[in-house]
DNA sequence: TCAGGAATTGGCAGCGCTGCCAAACTCTGC
DNA sequence: GCAGAGTTTGGCAGCGCTGCCAATTCCTGA
């Protein structure tokens, strides 16, 4: 297995130039007939075609948007990429892009508002057509960045405070509710809360917020919590419910800031023979698929994501009337609870 | 809740021009302060910073690049979203390119050569300082676009076979060759085999055929398989196995294409009561955090995804001498063995 | 004080493309 | 055969920036 050595002679590109002259027509013309668009003939077409196959000319977009002043490109910053549900969200917003000729520019803020700045205004100097955000909070200095910029922006994921621009997403704070209601009503009352660094990741606050809200509206409070250091993960939760439990305070459920760490505390239940739900309910966040084939499906609310994705691109393309979607969520009754 | 209306007036962003203007000094000068390179006295330097801030100026990369020929976007292009295990190798690529103050551009195949060489022309049309592709497999039209570009390229994710410019992965007949050793070395058997729409995804089949050899070796054969029609994933996985148990082919292990598989599988399991590993051992690919924490830790092979990304990144940075590296994988010798 | 060299600075020609406009065709119908 | 209207084409000025080179200013030491 030996690697070959004549990749990456020197090559210069061909230029729109070089294509017109090849084929015998002006620049233009070659422009209009790759780029597809303006009345040329059909024989001038062929010839322009020909030459440009010949060539194995790559239009050079740089030029292109140059000239043109606006970009395909959206860029979309991203909190994680450790957690399936970015990735989800990234499926869907870039299929929809694709299909209309966009290119996504992808970064990855790791919850940091001040990196996130950084990042938008890097995205920004490429006059991105949009900008798809995580969330509606960014430091003032993007807010300045994004106002002067004038890009058309799409926040999402939460619908709990007003955007700057367009917003998609679902109330975090409403889904901590329905999941506190989920456990009122199925009888449990000493309900615990195993969480990950709760202080970057502020729509899981809102969810806790939302849950604890509910929760006092029953009369009823949070008995237990135990809130991890680093990021959520099947290993944070599984950690969580056994420290959660070493605190001797007796608990009937437990609500779990997302789904790995609610597949965590499963997992723990399932190593101790700790009965589920009889001795322990369980509820997660956001309805990954592998949490719903497990032996008992994963009781959670299953946010979508890929559909957001979708939408968001839509919006950042200019193709939706509405500033505003509450695109919700759904619960699922699983077997955990 | 109301969404605001007066984003997006009308804005021009402010050029390099104008801040040179601002700041009372010429285009080269005010571009030289902004890109902190060549000499400039402190006294300019900080009249146009303030001109610059005040005017909240972002470069027009689109010119920049243009105008210094190569940009510093790198391309990269993975076959699937819905699999973690590509974020994973993206977070790590991710890192150090932003570390380097390079940006990704993202495109998914979905496994489709014929949609990889559009994304790859699509790419190339920004003048990436580098692009890396999952695989070794592209049409003759992508390699003649890659070859003709001179854009550097890094391969990852698979060494059986001559890649084009840069390699960084590993084999994937080794490391089904080394899970069927694993089985066989336990004592198992008859062993089955439950995989995805593997005519898509080649690794697969290659680990497929490293297992199918290594068995073969010790005079054994896979006994059973069942191959399912759609893309891997845990509800799959359980399907597989319950039609493949229900054969009736009596097997004492089964190997599944991946840890999403593995999971559906070991799933499957708990919920019939078959015993893991006693009467039907699991072995999967991939080494999922999430399942090293489930009851039984998953038998599988870790992939170092991320240091992978690590390493192609710097592949593609131009910071490697080597241009084959093979990251190798590793045993995980797990509970459900 | 002044030559000589170093440190700063500004001007301007592109980078490869698009958009505009005028020029050159082609086709009607009379 | 020709005006008039449409269709196709080419020329060229930018888009905003960088890289080069020349011009200017600022220091040296003699």
């Amino acid at each position: 297995m030996t690697q070959r050595d004549d990749f990456n002679a020197l090559t210069t590109s061909a230029t729109l130039a070089d294509v017109a002259r090849a084929a015998g027509v002006g620049e233009s013309t070659a422009s209009r007939v790759l780029r597809g668009k303006g009345a040329v003939s059909e024989r001038t077409r062929a010839k322009v075609q020909a030459a440009a196959d010949k060539l194995a000319y790559v239009p050079n977009r740089l030029a292109g948007n140059l000239a043109s002043t606006g970009s395909n490109l959206v860029g979309i910053i991203i909190p994680s990429l450790t957690n399936i549900v970015f990735p989800d969200f990234l499926r869907g917003a870039n299929q929809v892009l694709e299909a209309h000729g966009h290119q996504s520019v992808i970064a990855v803020s790791e919850y940091e508002a001040e990196r996130e700045e950084r990042l938008i205004a890097s995205v920004l100097s490429w006059r991105p057509a949009g900008l798809i955000l995580v969330g509606l909070d960014h430091t003032e200095g993007a807010k300045a960045l994004l106002r002067a910029s004038g890009t058309r922006l799409v926040e999402v994921y939460d619908t709990d405070g007003v955007g700057l621009d367009r917003l998609v997403g679902f109330s975090n704070r409403q889904a901590g509710a329905v999941a506190a209601r989920h456990l009122i009503g199925r009888g449990y009352r000493r309900i615990g809360y195993v969480g990950h660094r709760i202080h970057l990741d502020i729509r899981a606050v809102k969810r806790f917020e939302g849950f604890e809200g509910a929760l006092r509206e029953a009369g009823l409070s949070v008995v237990a919590q135990e809130i991890g250091t680093g990021t959520s993960s099947v290993e944070a939760g599984r950690e969580g419910l056994k420290r959660l439990l070493a605190q001797g305070i007796e608990i009937d459920a437990c609500y779990f800031s997302n789904d790995d760490m609610a597949l965590g505390g499963y997992f723990h239940c399932l190593s101790h023979g700790i009965q589920i739900p009889n001795q322990l309910a369980i509820f997660g966040h956001n309805g990954l698929d592998l949490a719903r084939f497990a032996p008992q499906p994963l009781s959670s609310i299953r946010t979508p994501r890929a559909a957001m994705g979708e939408v968001a691109a839509r919006m950042v393309l200019g193709q939706e009337q509405a500033k505003l979607i509450d695109i919700g969520f759904e619960l699922l009754e699983g077997g955990t609870t």
